[in-house]
DNA sequence: AACCCTCGAGGTCA
DNA sequence: CTCGAGGGTT
């Protein structure tokens, strides 16, 4: 070793031949040796800077002895198989999330709430059937006349990752669907999981191997699933059951449960514990069995999934947002732990608020060590009484997020405090304020520094927000990077991103690589990241900049009223001119109600935004004009009543399928009303829209204008 | 009152 | 990626 050393520090055209070559020779053991610490086994061992550092000076070398250069050069592997990464696969139909039951009494809600939407009564057999919820990561497996073609995670529910290679791996997973005749089209839809058993056995071996260990089987399973290498993922003793569908072009059964049938007989794994529940008491039974049953199943559950038998009955139900409204998870209640509250750190967000994070001494809950817990806000603190050296209770809240569910008082120490929340931004020492509302008029719960800009925590905040994925998405300038910058006085605001390729150029600031955790590569690559963002659709910059209560669905719903950046900011300036501000106008549009409108109008009437703004027009090239609504139908666009008694579904469904369709539904008739839907026992609605001269018509001739 | 949305937090892996 | 609190909208 004491012999490359000398070497390392030598410049490469310093190096005599046989020197350069023996220097080529441990740069190719040791980069290859990090490539496979990094995309293997996870475990890098040195900094992105210090492996770039490691590159460069074997590309150096070569250049300078062009004749040495190995047949297994690093340099020739640079962006093969380490860069890649798994390709994104939009799911045809989207993976839902599903709503939370906590007890028997939400339960009864839930079935209450199909019932009433439904239509039926208790002579209706509603059946539900429940089955474990297994704690793994679910996947989407497509098989096309009965082959496996495409699998993929779950991803955010509309897009995963291609992981098809690595499924294949798995031997619960047939590659072809055990049927003479296999349907066209089908999408099985399952969780990934490791048996405890497995799981044991595989850590048992990691740390034989010097290999880190895995903190539980689902983060074991989730590992060995996104495997770059799919020869790893095949040493992983991972397994499969099927749930669920996705795009299907026909299906084996008209029930829940008849579906898995056929799927076990595909050649899936199908979880034997499936129940079909005919009543509540059935319902409350399966989960008292299940939570007896749950530490010997060999795997772990979270909970128990019920969802509608009957398949035309899920049809009618649809979905809310993203979780259907046939189906629920009744969670198990979270594990809990005790521990001493060591400290209360106060955090300052990107809009000022101050959040108090309790600093726990780590303790093992639910297979991981915790060491700190939200607090929420000021009233959170008074009401359960936390104290600096209290003793808390703590849990996983849904298994994951941990939280402080109570103080023991017996083991408080003497003499502890109750904690005084600051007054004053811990960052800045601006004041710290509650809002007020300004029409109800009642206090915020969550304490603002009031500092703005001039408060470094929230400028810093805002920065990443708008590097942030569902922003503007600068890849290679995430927090850390914002902070350096930041650090370095080189970032400022949005517009410096911009500018930074231009003043290093105009020599301004120094190169990059000089920085730290810089190298060549890194720093092309960020450049290029950079520019690629000047181009962006309207609704992610809307939402990079961060303005109040501007999220990313408020941030869409803006861009496609307006349809560009211009006519947008033509609007914000109008309104300002006439002495008023934008506010009027942006009430008046559906889903933007007062607060949300003045938050808007406000920061456009910010002079210091406005150079913001204007900094950023100049730097970026194009700002996209939103989409078009995906849906193209009759009604798209079109003001809908629905009035009277409706016979083939009830008014929800009539107004999800409509809304599905981009019509806006409305309660009452109005002179901007479109289309009134009247069915048998219409009073006042039909007689107001006949005088308005509003289109009417029957239920069947809506069925058919919008193809049913 | 139901539902939707923002906002912030923590953990793990790439 | 996931969750929960709490505010906003309808």
């Amino acid at each position: 070793m004491s012999k490359s050393k000398d070497l390392s520090a030598k410049a490469p055209d310093k190096l005599t031949k046989k020197q350069a070559e023996a220097e080529l020779a441990r740069l190719a053991g040791e980069i290859a040796a990090h490539d496979k610490r990094y995309y293997q086994d996870d475990a890098p061992a040195v900094s992105d800077a210090d492996y770039d550092a490691l590159r460069q000076r074997n590309e150096a070398i070569e250049s300078a002895f062009p004749d040495l250069v190995r047949p297994d050069s690093p340099s020739g592997r640079v962006g093969a198989s380490p860069s890649e990464k798994f390709e994104k696969v939009r799911h045809a139909v989207p993976m839902l999330s599903l709503g939370n039951a906590f007890s028997d009494e939400d339960m009864a809600d839930f079935r209450a709430r199909v019932m009433r939407f439904l239509k039926l009564t208790e002579d209706d057999a509603l059946d539900l059937t429940a089955e474990p919820k297994i704690d793994g990561l679910s996947a989407s497996l497509r098989y096309e006349q009965g082959k496996l073609v495409l699998a993929a995670t779950r991803g955010d529910g509309s897009e995963g990752e291609n992981v098809t290679h690595n499924i294949k791996t798995i031997k619960d997973i047939p590659h072809k669907l055990k049927t003479k005749s296999p349907p066209k089209v089908f999408e099985v839809r399952g969780e990934v999981y490791m048996h405890h058993d497995d799981f044991a056995a595989l850590n048992k071996r990691q740390e034989k191997d010097g290999k880190p260990v895995f903190a539980n089987p689902r983060n074991a399973a989730a590992g060995s699933l996104r495997q770059l290498d799919s020869t790893v993922t095949a040493s992983r003793p991972l397994r499969f059951f099927a749930y669920a569908w996705g795009e299907v072009s026909e299906l084996p059964g008209s029930t829940q449960a008849d579906v898995l049938k056929a799927l076990k007989s595909w050649g899936f794994p199908v979880n034997e514990r499936l129940r079909v529940c005919k009543n509540l008491n059935d319902i409350e039974v399966i989960y008292g069995e299940l939570l007896e049953a749950r530490a010997d199943l060999g795997y772990d559950i979270d909970g128990i999934v019920y969802k509608v038998n009957r398949l035309d009955w899920q049809d009618r139900l649809g979905f809310v947002s993203r979780a259907p409204r046939w189906a629920i998870a009744r969670k198990f209640p979270a594990e809990q732990a005790q521990t001493v509250l060591e400290g209360i750190d106060i955090q300052v967000g990107r809009t000022g608020a101050l959040t108090p994070v309790a600093k726990l001494k780590p303790v093992t809950v639910g297979g991981v060590v915790v060491s700190n817990a939200t607090l929420h806000n000021e009233d959170e603190i008074k009401r359960k009484d936390v104290r600096v050296g209290d003793t808390v209770v703590i849990q996983r809240a849904g298994d994951v997020i941990p939280q402080v569910v109570s103080v023991i008082e017996k083991k408080r120490p003497k003499g502890a405090k109750p904690f005084k929340f600051p007054k004053k931004c811990p960052v800045c020492d601006s004041h710290a304020v509650r809002e007020v509302h300004p029409e109800t008029g009642r206090e915020d719960v969550v304490l603002r520094c009031t500092g703005g800009l001039i408060c470094p925590a929230q400028v810093i905040e805002r920065l990443k927000h708008f590097v942030s994925r569902n922003a503007l998405d600068i890849e290679g300038l995430g927090a850390k990077q914002v902070e350096l910058f930041w650090d370095k006085g080189v970032i400022k605001n949005p517009v410096d991103i911009f500018q930074l390729a231009g003043r290093i150029a105009a020599a301004d600031l120094p190169p990059l690589v000089e920085w730290d955790g810089f190298g060549k590569t890194s720093a092309r690559n960020l450049f290029a990241a950079i520019d690629e963002r000047r181009t962006i659709g309207l609704a992610r910059l809307l939402f990079g900049l961060g303005i109040r209560h501007v999220g990313e669905t408020t941030a869409r719903l803006l861009a496609r009223t307006y349809g560009s950046w211009v006519a947008f900011r033509k609007a914000m300036d109008a309104a300002g001119k006439k002495g008023g501000d934008a506010y009027d106008e942006l009430v008046s549009i559906d889903g933007i109600g007062p607060v949300v409108a003045a938050a808007i109008a406000e920061f456009f009437a910010e002079d210091h935004n406005e150079e913001v703004l204007a900094g950023l027009e100049a730097a970026l090239t194009t700002i996209e004009d939103a989409e078009a609504p995906a849906t193209e139908s009759p009604v798209t666009g079109k003001t809908v009543v629905f009035t009277g008694a409706l016979e083939n579904m009830t008014r929800d469904e009539a107004k999800v399928r409509a809304e599905a369709l981009g019509a806006k539904v409305s309660g009452s008739v109005s002179k901007k009303t479109d289309i009134l839907v009247a069915g048998p026992g219409a009073g006042s609605k039909l007689t107001k829209a006949k005088d308005l001269g509003v289109e009417v018509m029957t239920e069947d001739e809506w069925l058919s204008l919008i193809g049913d």
